[in-house]
This record gives structure tokens, sequence and C-alpha cells, in this order.
DNA sequence: CCAAGGCTTCAAAGCGCTTTGGAACCTTGA
DNA sequence: TCAAGGTTCCAAAGCGCTTTGAAGCCTTGG
């Protein structure tokens, strides 16, 4: 909210001259700004709209002579297809819907948002658009409901699955194309996804912590509803079980992944009697947070605590490669998420170019890069 | 990239058996699944499609029981309007074109999927999409003109708007509503925008370090061939001037406001032998990662160094209120992104239900709060 | 009883594109 | 020379909605 508002008006209206007109720029052929539509250009070249359209879009029975007037003749007029009769026509929007629920914890956050510029260039590379739909939670179904129905969409993009997530079935049923960034525990129904394996990142982490003698660690994870986080606790708690430990439950947080959060735990567990020699952050914001406590309270990382992140490489943090000595800060397990993002739009793609086709998956196994926020366990 | 890829693929596939079908279901009147359009419906009621299209849109030259019974059909049958069909009848798309280029410094960053946020709000309640396009810089323009053309938009929101932007005129020429977020130096052309008083803030935050008996300070500013970064080091000089000081342009820096930044800087400005004592930053996101180069150098913020930041409410950071004692961390000029993004959407909702009006302006000022980055210059 | 006038409802004409089913034209080979 | 077969183009039928102009049906008052 802005503590004082002031309103300025400025005069001259923009719009008006600029809409209405006709024929005679057509007639003289000069560049026109008014909007040139199929028929009116047909007519200007004296051909057919069939032939101009198919010309246009590229089928192979119009000669190349003629293709290149109508082309020439089209920049010239300056016309551009209306979307709206291309689409009523076909059938296809060559639009993708990204339903994304403005809550507490799945806001549009910069995850999400890095996620959203990877699918966006493959979309615009495609020629497609990207949709994007703000919801409070309660109405998510209806909306992707009324988005495929409406056919304002050709697909969708499903994000931050919950372990049982409704929307899958309910995409299924509508017959619509989806893929899932992440998984579901849905037996029932196949569906499309891309995953970072997550399970083993979190295992293999927690071993490389506890190889250094760690004993006593803390997982700051994220929702556990969403099934990536339920997946990294399975792998915090097999790699203890492996060694027949038991990770403290206590020291196992799930919340949403922001920067105070971090701040939060890390004030609240290395005041305990016995704290934690390490942590493992399911994001770097927390771990932003995190260290920003341990700095209150004169910790060292990768001496007195250990701190390993899962780094989505997020484009405007990216401290992960920015350390002394070239060696990164943070110890991570790391996936980009902008990656995920290019590749989940190009699996959608596919899926809409060769429909029928079975659904494909794919589990992308994170990095690990070791930096200076690990060390043994302090004595 | 992934440093390894394995590919599952499942058997069944979802969408065979889904699509055709055609009147069984509306005959016996099930809840059906197939999509039904304007004039099965009106067959099922017996009514024409003037009528049914008129009691769905809400005309009042249909009869209440009439509507009554049109919506319970609707409502039964699952009918939904073609969102193409509409927009080629009515030629409004119902949309609002977001251009975002995907260049080092105006990626898809936090601030901006903030701003998205707010606006995307606006838009969901006023019935209208968002649709994004994420370019690379070269094409941007031609971008506009496309989007405008093909009518898959109804108007634009300009992003980042530089000192001279082009955008400007060519949106003005093409007669397609727009509001930007910021200001230009456009004088030639009128157009809607809706900006943070960026210079008075930054006048003001300086001249409370100055109040403070510093002397020597930095600015880490946002890239200056922005339109609002160069009005805050406008801010940020004249405060000097007012005292008869002149600003240490080597003191000065413009970058992208990314986390790496703030650090660098950090690094290198507190290596100096008269090294400022207090620091103004375009963004939490730099000063976070001017406060870990603090930390690694063993500088204290509001004793060695003051930090004042200019806060755009990240709703993932919000480190302005989680201090201890109930005072934020960091002193800053605060004004929510969140909150511009929706003002920002409503001027272009009312500008496009209102055509011909005059251009409307707005321009906040941004709260200034004492946090603890700040205090009296060390001597 | 009839005309005026308000309520309801309708048929049909677009909106601008794609695409089907031909037709016209031009090249060949017999 | 003519028919066959390619090539190039076309007229017209949608796609599903909105909207115009008009008509049918009631209720009224004279």
């Amino acid at each position: 909210m802005p503590s004082s508002v002031a309103v300025v008006n400025g005069g001259l209206d923009l719009l008006a001259g600029l809409v209405d007109s006709s024929q005679s720029a057509l007639r003289n052929g000069s560049l026109s700004r008014e909007k040139v539509n199929l028929k009116q250009l047909a007519q200007e070249l004296g051909l057919s709209q069939t032939t101009v359209s198919r010309a246009l879009n590229g089928f192979p029975e119009v000669s190349e002579r003629t293709r290149e007037r109508v082309v020439a003749a089209a920049d010239r007029l300056n016309y551009r297809p209306s979307a709206s009769a291309a689409s009523l026509a076909t059938g296809k929007a060559r639009t993708i819907g990204h339903v994304v629920p403005l809550a507490e914890h799945m806001m549009i956050n910069p995850h999400f948002s890095d996620f959203l510029a990877g699918a966006g260039e493959v979309y615009a590379r495609s020629g497609y658009e990207m949709l994007i739909r703000v919801v409070s939670q309660d109405d998510e179904l209806s909306i992707y409901r009324d988005l495929a129905r409406t056919g304002r969409v050709d697909g969708f993009v499903v994000h931050g699955p919950m372990n049982e997530d409704p929307r899958i079935p309910l995409l299924a049923s509508l017959g619509v194309p989806f893929v899932v960034h992440g998984r579901c525990h849905h037996s029932s129904t196949e569906f499309s996804w891309m995953d970072v394996n997550n399970r083993e990142a979190f295992r293999r982490a927690t071993d490389f912590l506890l190889d250094l003698g760690h004993q006593r660690m803390a997982l700051v994870n994220g929702l556990e509803t969403m099934n990536f986080a339920s997946r990294r606790r399975v792998g915090f708690e097999e790699a203890h079980r492996a060694r027949g430990l038991e990770a403290d439950p206590s020291l196992i947080f799930s919340r949403d992944m922001v920067e105070p959060y971090g701040y939060d735990v890390g004030r609240q567990i290395f005041a305990k009697p016995n704290r934690p020699t390490a942590v493992l952050l399911s994001s770097v914001l927390p771990a932003i947070g995190l260290v920003r406590a341990m700095g209150e309270l004169g910790l060292k990382a990768g001496e007195d605590v250990s701190i390993i992140v899962f780094d989505d490489q997020l484009s405007f943090l990216q401290q992960s490669g920015d350390g002394m000595r070239g060696v990164p800060f943070f110890t991570a397990m790391r996936s980009s998420i902008r990656a995920a993002g290019r590749r989940v739009a190009e699996m959608l793609m596919d899926q809409i170019n060769a429909p029928g086709g079975e659904p494909a998956a794919e589990l992308w196994e994170a990095e690990f890069v070791v930096g200076r926020s690990t060390g043994p366990a302090p004595n």
C-alpha cells in the first residue's frame, strides 16, 4: 500500500483517429496501418482466399512464384491472420495454460517464475502462447475445466503436484494433453511427467554428511503435502536407516520455501542444547535465511555447521559458482529448474503434435557439487 | 543440464475413447462430457440461439424464468462458450499481453513475478486472461505489433521502460490500450502509467544517511538505462547537492539487481582504503549479497556500515518485518510491487472498458521504514 | 373490439479463417 | 490431335458465437 497517492491526468486522446478508414490505403498500396483481412488481401492479389491462405501456411499445392507474390503483399499490407478466426476454424488455440494458485504455499514464486522462463522460451520458439491464470485455491479444478472447455488452451502444465492430486484424474478425464512437473502417487491413471530424482539427491547428500561424521542433522524441507518434498524426506530418512540410524523428527521442518523460513528455523535449532551440526535445505532461499541467522549467532558455515542445499539454479541468485577460489559457497544438489521448464514444455509440444501417443516420463538426476559450506563434524 | 537422464515410458493411452460421440448424452439429458455448443443447447431448450446467448450474457430482454431455465440447462449439459468464437464475434480477446525479454538484464525475475501475481489477481477477477510472451530482445517490438494485429490481446502492460523507450510510440501508433509500469522521457506521446516516486524515495533515504553523519556512501543501483534507476540516481545526487556535497561517481554502480551483484560490490568497496560507511541499494536481492560479503569481512550492518534498501516487498523474502524486537532488519524504502501489479492491471481494465478516455497517471510515494541496518556514521 | 406498446423470442447475417471437393489450365505421351 | 495426369487455383461450407432487425404475443386504454 502506498502511503500516499498522487493522481495526475494528462490530456490528449491517443486512440482517436487511428481506427477506422478503409480502401484507400489498399488501393494505393501504401504501408497501411489498417487491419487487413484475408479477403482483402486476396482481392488485392486477384487470388482466392484459399490460395492465399495456403501460400501463407506453406502448403505444397501452391507454386513458388505465387507464394512469393502473396508473402510480399502480405508484408506490404501488414497482414496478420486473426488468431481467433484461425483458432475457431482449426479448433486449436496454440496456447498452453498454467494455472497457479495464489495461496500461501504455492504463490507465484521465484522457482515458479524461473520455470516459466524456460517454458516460455520453448513456446515462443514453437509458435505457442503461454496463458497464466492466477486462482484462489478452491476454484482451481473448475478453472482447468473451463480453460479446456472454452478451448482457450490446447494443453496444461501441472505445477507442484501433491501426493494425491485431483488435477491428474480430472485432466485425464477431460482428454486434454498435459505434462506434470513432478510426480504423484496416482497408480490408476497414466500421465506424462518430468521430475528430478529428489529421493536419490537427498539420500546422497545425507550420506555425504554422515560420511563427514555428522550425527544430528536437520531437514528444512518444502511443504510435504507436495510430492517432491515428501520424496526428499524419504531420501533423508533412507540414508539414516541404511546406517542403522534414525532421523530426529523434531529436526524435520516442512514449510513454504521462503527466506524467513530458514532464518526462523536457524534461530530455533541453534538455540537448542545439543544443536544439529548439519542442515539440508530444499531451496537456496531458506538457506540464505539460515545463513543470516547463523551470522547473528556467530556460527560459521562449513565449520560450526555444514549446509547442503537443493539448488534450482535460480537465475537471479546463482550463488553457486561465485565463491572465492572458484569454489562455490554452498555444497549443493543442483538441477536447473529453468531447464526443467524447457523440457516440460517440449514434452507437452510433442504430446500435442502427436496425439494418441503414450505418456512419456523423464527422471533427471541432480548434480552433486561440493562447496565450502560443508566440512567434518565438529567434535 | 541433468548429469544423467532416465527415460521411462508408461503404457495406456489416456486420450482414446474420450473424444467423439454425439447426441445420446444430450437426448437423455445426462451430465455429458461431450462438448456442447450453443446450437445444441438451444435445441435442447427449444429456444433460439439468440435467446440462449442473451440469457447467459445477462441481457435484460430475456425473462427471468427463461434465464433460469437456460442457466440450469447450460449447467447440466456442461456448456461453455467457445472463447475463439466469442472473440471472433466480438472482436475482443479478453486477454492482456505481457511481453518479457529474456535477456540478461530483464529476464523473468522475482520482481517481475511478484508484479505478475498482483496483475493476475485482477485479471482473474475481471474475467481476463494473462498472456505472457518470452522473447529475445531484438524482436521485442515486432512481437507487440503481432500480438496486437492478430487480435490475441486487447491491451498491454509495458514493463521496465527505458529512458527513451521505442515501445511507447509504437503502441500508441497501433492504437492499442496499454499502461506503463514506470515512466519515460517521451514528451511527444501521452500515455498511462503508474510509478513509484523513486527520486523522492532515494533523496529522502540519502538525506537520512547524511543526517546520521555519513559522508561517503555507495549507490548500488539497477541498470540506469531503465528509467526507474536513473531517477533513483537523481534523487541520490540531489540530496548530496542540497548540502553542497557531491556523490562519488566511483561509488555508484549500475547493474542487474541480483544477489551476486551486491556481494561483488561489497567485496570491492569494503576493500578500499577509505571505505564508504553507508550503502543504498535498489533491491533487497543485492542487499542480501552485500550482507553476505560483509559477513565474510566481519562488518556489522548498522554499526560499521549503514544500509538502506528499496524493498519491493517480494512475497518470498519479507525480511522487512521479521527482525528481533519487532524492528525490521533493513531500513527501507518500501512499496509493494505486487500492489503495483494490481493497480496497473486495474488501470488497464479501466482504459479498455472506457476507450477514448484520457491517459491516467499515478505516482506512489514509498514508505520509509527505519530498521536496524542504519546507525550513526562511525568516526 | 381494436390499435398501441411492452415483453419475449427469433431468423439470419456476419466475424475471418481453414479446408473440402472440384474445376480450369498446362504439360505430357500415344 | 486428344486424353491422361499434374499443377494451380477456386467457390463455398463450415467453425460457434454475437447482434441486428423484425415478428409474435400479451396486456392495456380508448
